[in-house]
RNA sequence: GGACCCUUAGCCAAGCGGUAAGGCACGGGACUGCAACUCCCCCACCGCCGGUUCAAAUCCGGCAGGGUCCUCCA
């Protein structure tokens, strides 16, 4: 298993800290709106990464956060006039339907930081007995000087980061560098500290919550590249600074995805909901289909040819399943004895395990639905049938591409008969009528 | 102003020094009660110009075009 570590900046052979079990940690969504298909590319790419672990043997503990203290959550209950409780919540249960729509596995840890307020004052404090930070009347900052690889997640000298630096320039700071851990706040949901009443900077909530939950340096951390600098590049900082490791021994940060070349941001306004997209399976197909370190673009027409293929797979899935059940042959406990599916099989696992590249796993997949439609309009023995649809189904399970295989009960059983009799008399509207069932019961 | 990335057929997209995977669309066949689906065949010398090398889409330099970060953003 190989995987490209963003904070080594090359691509490392994958060993887990435990034997057989990996700790990872995914930054999530700071909830105040609906998550776009640019949120949704992590999203599902981390789980994909679960999924590919996790057949490999792995145990994964995922943790990904719910960021629900936030300025741009306050502004959304202040202007609904809700409370922050009420936003959050309303975001966080519309970002798990989409995830279970995306058939993403929704069961993981999900702190949030209001529930780890605690801990987040501790790590501070923390911070400051360690004099890694400064309190300027209830403001706290770190001291980013004194941590010595500052900027080596991604790519950056101080030097350049100071002279680039614009606007910010804040007088209670040392150094424009320095980031906010705790600031005081009157407006809006606010926490009692030490320092002041308040709520914590963005930048600490990851790393107090990966302490408090795993206590040791994790395996993965993973995010949107945006997210590289400054806030994972902070996040090191504070752990460099309580515990003098770098949080997680692999960073990985996925491309961001653009919308007909533009960015596609919130504060842009020009994005695409998942809740709105009505084909949630061809969207995960769509998002895994580049590799997860390169840009992606959505616009319409390319997205259409992803409808396409996933419609292809889903049939070409269904037809043979339907042709075993048919039959009463369907054995899903067959064991995959065929060398050319076992070579399918194993060139899709060496593209997951060459840094979760699946873009080609996907070409396995549609390399395996070519074999099986030459299949089905030959006659196959039933038990190779069961064995191409054991090896397309295990694929698509870890690519998290839900087809659904509805076995016949003995209605359908009668209605397909029905339809079958009804072409070979030609009575071809009742037919007709027949087909049209069978598709609504997800049949054919 | 500083840092960095990308450019492969009409479109999407692999490749990462050994002579262009795959998919969609198009075109030509086949199958078919009609649709849909499916199958077979066909379809590029890799932005441009130089260099390194026995060998370059792959390495180096320049140019052109596009994009990202340095500020909230997955």
């Amino acid at each position: 298993m190989k995987i490209f570590n963003s904070y080594t900046n090359q691509i490392e052979e994958f060993i887990s800290i435990h034997p057989r079990k990996v700790n990872m940690y995914v930054c999530g969504p700071t909830v105040y709106n609906y998550i776009h298909i640019g949120n949704a590319r992590p999203v599902v790419f981390f789980d994909t990464v679960r999924r590919y672990l996790e057949s490999l043997g792995y145990d994964v503990k995922f943790v990904s956060n719910f960021t629900d203290v936030d300025d741009k959550i306050i502004q959304k209950a202040i202007e609904e006039n809700e409370t922050e409780l009420v936003i959050s919540q309303k975001y966080i249960n519309a970002f798990l339907d989409d995830l279970n729509a995306l058939n993403c596995n929704t069961d993981y840890l999900q702190p949030k930081v209001t529930e780890y307020m605690k801990q987040i004052i501790e790590f501070i404090e923390d911070l400051i007995k360690n004099d890694f930070a400064y309190d300027v009347d209830g403001d706290v900052y770190f001291r980013v000087d004194k941590i010595k690889d500052y900027g080596k997640l991604s790519n950056r000298n101080i030097d350049d980061l100071i002279s680039g630096s614009r606007v910010d320039i804040n007088p209670k700071k040392e150094s424009p560098l320095d980031f906010t851990l705790w600031k005081k706040t009157e407006v809006g949901i606010n926490f009692d500290s030490p320092f002041s009443n308040g709520r914590p900077g963005w930048h600490t909530e990851c790393v107090s919550m990966i302490d408090n939950i795993f206590h040791e340096q994790i395996d993965i951390h993973g995010g949107g590249m945006d997210l590289q600098f400054p806030h994972h590049e902070n996040e090191i900082a504070q752990s460099k600074a309580l515990h003098n490791h770098s949080l997680a021994r692999y960073w990985m940060h996925n491309g961001r995805l653009s919308f007909k070349d533009e960015k596609m941001s919130k504060s842009l306004g020009n994005v695409v909901f998942v809740k709105d997209i009505t084909d949630k399976m061809p969207l995960r197909y769509f998002l895994l289909s580049t590799h997860y370190r390169s840009p992606l673009n959505y616009d319409e027409e390319s997205f259409s040819m992803y409808v396409k293929e996933w419609q292809k797979l889903e049939m070409a899935v269904k037809s043979l399943f339907l042709k075993l059940d048919l039959e009463k042959q369907y054995n899903d406990l067959i064991e995959i004895a065929s060398p050319e599916i076992l070579k399918e099989i194993d060139n899709f696992n060496l593209a997951m395990s060459d840094d979760f590249n699946t873009a080609n796993a996907i070409t396995s997949i549609q390399s395996l639905i070519k074999t099986i439609n030459q299949s089905l309009r030959q006659k196959t023995n039933y038990n190779h049938l069961n064995q191409q649809l054991k090896a397309i189904m295990y694929m698509a399970n870890i690519l998290g591409l839900k087809i659904q295989l509805i076995p016949m009960n003995s209605e359908d059983r009668n209605l397909y008969e029905q339809w079958q009799s009804a072409r070979s008399s030609k009575n071809f509207s009742l037919a007709d009528e027949l087909r049209l069932k069978l598709s609504q019961r997800g049949i054919i």
